[in-house]
RNA sequence: GCCCGGGUGGCGGAAUGGCAGACGCAACGGACUUAAAAUCCGUUUUCCCGGUUACGGGAAGUGCGGGUUCGACCCCCGCCCCGGGCACCA
């Protein structure tokens, strides 16, 4: 046996111990094991940059590998995997710059990543490592998109179902196969369009809405040359989903945040469509409103610039003006259009619609504040009762007829109102709201009973129908880059559409010399002669590959299914294996997938639920979001920045090691250009990856923001020193450590305490408070010696889950030849959490007057004489009438007086 | 503008109706040391009063203003500031 060192040693022990959990897979899961209750734990992969780690990521990998190692002791089935999401733009634009293949940047990568998550000590399982980038995984991702291809979605039952169960209407079905081939086609989950769609010049690449920032960039690569262009593009319908994914959200466990959130960016809203005649008898136009109820105070319509009737409304006079607006309205981009604090903009038609409620001629105007895309693109405009409208009747001098009364007690406000002057949103009383002719009268209501009145009376009418909208729209789902997973789904030269047949997956991406996109919108795959072209040998038919690829969302999607059994080369996962361990019961990652990943991952789960792939509606039980590390910058008077490495404090102020310069100091995400990176390496190195975890969980809760101080690292390096030295004597034996030594009451009251404390916080994942409390315990039995033996172990067992590699060192020196990962977890006894007797507080009027030392389990009734008889209470009291007495057993006592 | 978080010492934070500031960082003082590092011990919210000092006593204090309560960082109402999300979705 090697000579044991004496001294606390990270950089040997943290190797061998890493080594050891390798070696013994100490943290492979055991596949459905039904003796032991199953938990699933994931952490949201990472896009291995080529960066490197930087210590923000480890924030949440901690967090999840404490609580295994826990759960673990505690006797749970844990899964525990890691993957990369390594698909993405950077290697590609590597590749045109370098022609080096992005596989080949990728797994240098991922080799990175791995190392760095490896030195950390955290227990996945390593055997399960998935990489989206695998033609082994990539296949069944097209499998998915397959699947999608072949759903329909059935309204009815709302639930997703095979294509081949579509019951096809006998109208198309007498068209011909060529209708019911395009019936198909329009009902499928996924279905290629034309689509509007952002492209950004500098990556040449389409990104989704979501994608473009509000200032108008591209988040991906931050340039502003984002441009509106119309491409075929692959959409998936997740708008049909919607419902679903609402109402799904309300039995997960996720920060209420994130589910409003989602809710938000699902949008429902409830309201009616109202059809309204056009005055010249040639048709009608149909609006969608949430406010029917408010239809006797619309004073004017407007349709998009692009809804279809715009050319058939604008007459002989207005036409020059109406075709210049539609033209301009065309070339901005929706930002340009919802820029904020802009005048609204727009032009009559001059035609006129008649207002079903009261027989109104109404003016039809076109203007860019209304969308093509949501509802029915066109409004009926109530300026008195809504915000934009009212902007838009001010700005061109329409009527504003308020019709109903507000429920403010702000008199001056109401008056403007009902004169027309302010606008009102809230409820109230309606007033001209009645008509002899068609015999509606709801004067005198309020607006719930005045929209359920109305739509009633529309229904009955056929004029309208009660109707739900969503703000959530089509999916775009292509991208025109190399490095994705290309779609299995060939274009023939008839214009049909096919997918590829299960058994010819995974269609790999071929190799290419030139990953150079084409300027007008074409994938690099275009290039791929040889991979491109198809011929059906059957028919000899001619077709063309489907040359855009998948978004990078699309492996993220499933990932989790995959890690479930992540080798099988059959199916996508095993279905009882996939019964065993589904859902995910913690999942951990950034907020900033609050909503984009989150939904889809969602959504694709739905899909394979409906066709029976998956035992789940949902994927992600319960959902924890970590905050961010940020981290503090310098810069110079000039403003460039000084890496922090060259900056020195002084009196809270910051200067240049060097130059002496004043620096100022800014607090921002770690980044390259801000010279503000930390690498967790250069911490290991320094302090071992423990102090590392312990400082990344002792720096505040879990979901708050934090900021990065490399100084704070020593303290947690120094509180393990001391817990080393509580354990390990100079001599390297554990000499101080007997089986006998005393405890004393109060130490055995801490070490239950701390049992408690550290099991509940790391249940709560409040691991700031439960380091915390080993800090206690180390100041108070570090100070006595000898020390006892069960005592020690017990401590070393509670740190376990938080610095594993010192706590498996330490219990091999305590004598056991074991891990101690599946060491059964310290249990207390509440009997001993209670001291004999505790310090309790007399306040006179809720002021501290007096401290008394009482029986722990002294009743009200004794408090109370005990307080009365204190002397200081009783100076405090003389001379003053006693009103009330409250006594908190085991808290206080609080005399009132006057 | 709307929705969601948050505001506590020099700093990170703790306490979710019962002694505000646990625990750590930093700073200062002391011990050990030839010295330094390491380690250990102590002090550190603000203001006021008494005292030469050691120290003792008092008051205020959790963004601001009000309220509920015997008692409020915590609950309620109104405001200010910071962070995040959404933003002409009718």
């Amino acid at each position: 046996m090697s000579e044991k060192a004496a001294n606390y040693d990270p950089a040997a022990i943290e190797p061998k111990w890493q080594s050891f959990w390798q070696e013994h897979k100490t943290f492979s899961s055991a596949d459905p094991d039904p003796a032991r209750t199953k938990l699933y734990v994931l952490d949201m992969f990472p896009y291995p940059s080529g960066a490197g780690l930087h210590v923000g990521h480890p924030e949440g990998y901690t967090a999840t590998d404490i609580y295994c190692r826990f759960k673990r002791m505690r006797g749970f089935n844990v899964l525990h995997p890691m993957g990369w999401d390594a698909f993405g733009l950077p290697a590609e634009q590597y590749a045109i710059q370098t022609g080096t293949h992005p596989a080949i940047t990728t797994r240098k990568n991922c080799d990175t990543f791995r190392r760095q998550i490896q030195s950390l000590g955290f227990s996945y399982d390593w055997d399960r490592e998935v990489n989206t980038t695998d033609p082994d995984y990539y296949r069944w991702t097209q499998w998915i998109f397959v699947q999608l291809y072949n759903t329909w979605f059935d309204a009815e039952r709302q639930r997703g179902r095979p294509i081949a169960e579509l019951p096809i209407p006998p109208d198309v079905a007498a068209r011909g196969p060529v209708a019911v081939r395009e019936y198909r086609d329009s009902r499928r989950l996924a279905y290629y369009a034309d689509a509007q769609v952002w492209w950004c010049r500098q990556c040449r690449i389409v990104c989704a809405n979501e994608e473009v920032l509000n200032d108008g960039s591209h988040e991906k690569c931050g340039s502003k040359d984002v441009e509106r262009r119309s491409l075929k593009q692959w959409l998936l319908r997740i708008p049909l989903y919607a419902e679903r994914l609402l109402k799904g959200l309300d039995n997960l466990d996720w920060p209420e945040g994130i589910k409003e959130m989602q809710r938000n960016w699902i949008g429902r809203s409830t309201g009616a469509e109202v059809d309204f005649s056009l005055a010249d008898g040639s048709g009608v136009l149909r609006v969608y409103t949430t406010r029917p109820d408010t239809l006797f105070g619309a004073t004017y319509m407007v349709v998009a610039p692009e809804h279809p009737l715009v050319s058939r409304l604008a007459d002989a006079e207005h036409r020059a003006a109406v075709v210049e607006y539609v033209r301009q309205a065309s070339r901005k981009s929706d930002l340009d259009r919802t820029e904020l604090a802009k005048d609204k903009t727009g032009v009559f038609t001059g035609s006129y619609a008649i207002n079903p409620v009261n027989g109104q001629r109404v003016p039809i105007w076109v203007a860019d504040y209304v969308l093509m895309g949501y509802g029915t693109g066109a409004i009926m405009a109530v300026p008195a009762h809504d915000t934009r409208d009212f902007e838009f009747a001010q700005q061109f001098g329409l009527p504003i007829i308020c019709i109903m009364e507000p429920d403010s007690a702000d008199a001056d406000l109401k008056a403007r109102v009902l004169a027309g002057e302010a606008c009102w949103t809230e409820d109230g009383c309606y007033i001209r709201s009645a008509n002899t002719e068609t015999g509606l009268d709801f004067n005198g209501l309020n607006k719930q009973d005045g929209i359920a009145r109305i739509t009633a009376w529309l229904e009955g009418k056929g004029l309208g129908t009660a109707t739900v909208n969503y703000k959530l729209r089509g999916w775009l789902f292509s991208r025109q880059r190399y490095w994705g997973e290309p779609f299995p789904v060939i274009h023939w030269e008839d214009g049909e559409i096919s997918v590829l047949d299960e058994k010819e997956l995974p269609l790999r991406l071929p190799a290419l010399e030139n990953y150079q996109p084409g300027e007008a919108g074409q994938s690099p795959l275009c290039n791929a002669g040889d991979w491109l072209n198809v011929v059906d040998p059957k028919t000899g038919r001619r077709g063309r590959r489907e040359t855009n690829t998948m978004p990078q969302w699309a492996g993220s999607c499933w990932y989790y299914l995959r890690f479930i059994d992540p080798r099988n080369s059959d199916a996508p996962w095993n279905t009882a294996k996939e019964k065993y361990w589904m859902p995910v019961d913690l999942y951990v990652g950034g907020a900033e997938h609050a909503v984009l990943h989150l939904l889809y991952s969602r959504f694709w789960h739905k899909v394979l639920y409906d066709l029976g792939h998956v035992s789940t509606d949902e994927p992600f039980r319960k959902l924890f979001n970590q905050g961010m590390i940020l981290a503090y910058a310098y810069e110079d008077p000039i403003g460039s920045k000084v890496p922090c490495d060259q900056v020195e404090e002084r009196d809270g102020r910051f200067f240049q090691k060097e130059t002496g310069v004043e620096l100022r100091q800014i607090v921002a995400k770690m980044s390259k250009t801000l010279k503000n990176v930390v690498n967790p390496d250069d911490v290991v190195r320094e302090y071992g990856a423990d102090s590392l975890r312990l400082y990344e969980m002792f720096m505040g809760p879990l979901d708050a923001v934090k900021y990065w101080k490399t100084g704070g690292v020593e303290g947690l390096y120094r509180f393990l020193n001391r817990v080393w030295r509580m354990i390990v004597s100079k001599d390297g034996e554990t000499s101080s450590v007997l089986p006998d030594a005393p405890v004393s009451r109060e130490q055995e009251r801490l070490l239950h305490a701390t049992i408690k404390k550290v099991t509940d916080d790391i249940e709560g994942l409040a691991f700031n408070t439960a380091i915390s409390q080993l800090m206690i315990f180390v100041n108070e039995f570090g100070r006595a010696e000898p020390r006892n033996r069960r005592a020690m172990e017990t401590f070393v067992l509670l740190l376990s889950p938080l610095a594993p590699h010192l706590a498996e060192e330490l219990w091999q020196r305590l004598g056991h030849p074991d891990s101690l990962a599946y060491e059964s977890w310290p249990t207390y006894d509440p009997a001993l959490l209670v001291a004999d007797q505790v310090e309790i507080v007399v306040q006179v009027c809720g002021k501290v007057r007096a401290r008394m030392s009482v029986p722990a389990d002294a009743t009200e009734a004794q408090l109370r004489d005990v307080a009365l008889k204190n002397e200081q209470v009783a100076e405090a009291i003389a001379g003053k009438t006693i009103v009330k007495v409250i006594a908190v057993p085991g808290r206080l006592v609080n005399v009132v007086v006057r």
